[in-house]
DNA sequence: GCCAACGTTGGC
DNA sequence: GCCAACGTTGGC
């Protein structure tokens, strides 16, 4: 694992931002050290960002899985992130050289676009794109059979944009990498 | 564009 | 510490 550069702390769902602004009084001490306490074992994660333009107070929140290819030396900061749960997983938990899947939000089609490091750095395309449709048939079955997505965050805590990876989950959806698309 | 689900704020 | 009002997320 070459690489590394460690912008972590700015954190981000690609977009947002606004510079700074939001005040952090909330939840921090003793409720981040909880969420890192449940989370040490994670080195995989899930994270959001918007393929699409869309303004908020006039910034740009889009940020595809390409402009990251084409981003200087295939690397950006995570910044904007303003959801609590969010920036304290990433403070406490991640971990630069952690793997994570860039997920497309808010778009026409979402699903999984690529692998990260959690520089966040481009690793490498899926070799087809997994929908969240798809996934999501096999959340469903997974309850039911207790099969490896059966608590996937992005079902059960959709609102997150930073999410831990089980590596149960991490591993059956490379898995599936290699198949057609299931269900759509 | 709608709106359900969820997160945050702030008065009490 | 509760909870109603409000704001945001994000699939549909």
């Amino acid at each position: 694992m070459a690489t590394i550069t460690v912008a972590k702390v700015g954190s981000k769902r690609k977009a947002a931002s606004s510079g700074g602004s939001k005040t952090l009084k909330n939840s921090l001490g003793k409720k981040s050290s909880v969420t890192a306490n449940k989370n040490s074992h994670i080195t995989r994660w899930l994270l959001k960002s918007e393929p699409d333009s869309r303004f908020e107070n006039g910034v740009d929140m889009k940020f595809s899985f390409d402009d990251l290819k084409s981003s200087p030396d295939q690397i950006t900061q995570w910044d904007g992130v303003r959801n609590f749960q969010a920036r304290n997983l990433m403070r406490d938990c991640m971990k630069v050289g952690h793997l994570g899947f860039f997920y497309h939000s808010n778009c026409k089609n979402p699903g999984i676009a690529g692998i990260v490091k959690v520089d966040v750095k481009y690793v490498r395309d899926l070799k087809r794109f997994i929908s969240l449709s798809e996934l999501k048939s096999y959340h469903e079955k997974h309850k039911t059979n207790d099969g490896p997505l059966k608590n996937m965050r992005l079902f059960t805590n959709r609102r997150l944009s930073v999410q831990p990876v089980t590596d149960e989950e991490y591993e059956f959806i490379l898995s599936i990498e290699d198949q057609e698309p299931k269900k759509k």
